[in-house]
DNA sequence: TGGTCTAGCCTGTATATACAACTTACGCAG
DNA sequence: CTGCGTAAGTTGTATATACAGGCTAGACCA
């Protein structure tokens, strides 16, 4: 049974399992060094490795002298401070509103269930919503959700929970793709985002995985005079800089 | 003297420190752990963690039975896999081009210098150069060097090495910030884009800094209609997923 | 009742030691 | 000269041990 692999990362392959199955819940008590050391039979140094780097890898976090607890992924910043249009908003001080244009059962067809993995006329939610910053229509959210991944989507009010924090809710984002294109918007996104007609629209494309299969695949459609991708930078493990010293890019436009 | 820091970070630091300042260079060999625990009177599993962690955050790369070596920072993936047009052109498996139509040193000025953090005046070069993937034009670059930061910049052939991979080659650049926005490009840039009247670009602005300075700033303007920014997102600590089962979206357009 | 103190658990770090596996260089036998 | 084997150095992992310092619940005292 020893797969040959190091201990520690078996160690940690047994606790990533468990937060990916759900067994293990955000806040959620992970076993101390010294009950791994128990039930595990390995030595507290070899636990200790594998929960620093659980730590590292933001899977979880310590606290000297409480134990170690599960992360909450709605928190995790690497992967999805760019997934929630609503946290984005809030970020910038304004106020997040929402419509929902459309929320049914489809079945999966042509490009749908090939980027899902799924076979054809397999069960997907298909949302349609607007979203608002200050009033100002800023994203057309056309999204698909496999069923069997959140199927209680039928159910839920988007205008007040976005479909992305609803979905990073059920269980952690593993893994994602994106592509992001500019492109002239077809006439009904450019109505709902209320654009002139010379105006380009930013496009972001996105498949997003969870336990090892993609769970849902959007197009986010953004006005280009209103919206923009913002990134920042820094190699892991280097002391953060004052973030003051970073002027913001908003002003250098051409 | 003792700052009360750990110990490995401490030899983390002189590590970092030495290839900072360019004492160590890329594929220079860093002190093995047995030497580490001589010179500075460490236990090894103390150096070994040191090492290890460099390791993970890609300062260094170790080979067991050879050493520990400084990375190349122009392979560095994280940062610099999306800088250099023309290692993404190759990596396609097309042959990159490209020509320089403005290579000029210039007094830094407004949005200019506001970007670099430097005084109105300061020297600074002005790069303009086409990008061509198989002979269509890709990309507008359109960048300001600080002059201190690469004095010999008007000397350099920018069609051989481009300003992305001669800037790297300098240092390591530590830190970057971009935005990405999609919208209509002025006549110039339509241009050398060889666009039609009705097609969108996507720009991206870039700023990079190095030694905790910005040292660059940069306009990259592409026609929507042949260039797509890509990601693709995993957790540190995550397995590889065998790439073949990504299905590239490169079809999944509306 | 209310405040304080402490025992016990937790993480964080550091060391000494051991063995395995890999790489290179050198020396020796053919 | 060629080729093989081995020794030495390197990283990778695992263990046992130790001490420091944070946190909490419950015992204890006023």
């Amino acid at each position: 049974m020893n797969a040959s692999k190091p201990r520690y990362q078996q160690l940690k392959d047994f606790i990533i399992e468990q937060i990916a199955t759900g067994e293990l819940q955000p806040s959620d008590r992970v076993p101390s060094e010294n009950e791994l050391v128990e039930s595990k039979s390995v030595s507290r140094m070899t636990a200790n490795r594998a929960l620093r780097e659980l730590n590292d890898e933001g899977y979880v976090e310590r606290v000297a002298g409480r134990g170690t607890f599960v992360s909450d992924f709605r928190s995790r910043s690497d992967l999805l401070e760019v997934q929630n249009i609503a946290d984005e908003i809030s970020r910038r001080g304004h106020t997040h509103t929402s419509h929902v244009l459309r929320q049914s059962l489809q079945h999966a067809r042509g490009e749908i269930a090939k980027a899902l993995h799924v076979e054809q006329g397999t069960d997907v939610f298909h949302l349609l919503l607007v979203h608002c910053e200050d009033r100002a229509p800023i994203q057309v959210e056309d999204r698909y959700v496999l069923a069997s991944f959140a199927p209680r989507s039928l159910e839920q009010d988007f205008t007040k929970q976005t479909p992305s924090a609803y979905l990073t809710g059920i269980a952690p984002l593993q893994e994602a793709e994106q592509a992001v294109r500019a492109s002239m918007p077809n006439p009904a996104i450019r109505k709902h985002l209320e654009m002139p007609d010379d105006e380009a629209s930013l496009v972001i494309i996105r498949r997003t995985w969870s336990a090892g299969r993609p769970v849902t695949f959007a197009r986010l459609h953004h006005p280009g005079s209103r919206y923009e991708l913002t990134g920042h930078y820094t190699p892991p493990g280097t002391l953060r800089t004052a973030s003051s010293d970073v002027v913001q890019l908003e002003k250098l436009r051409q």
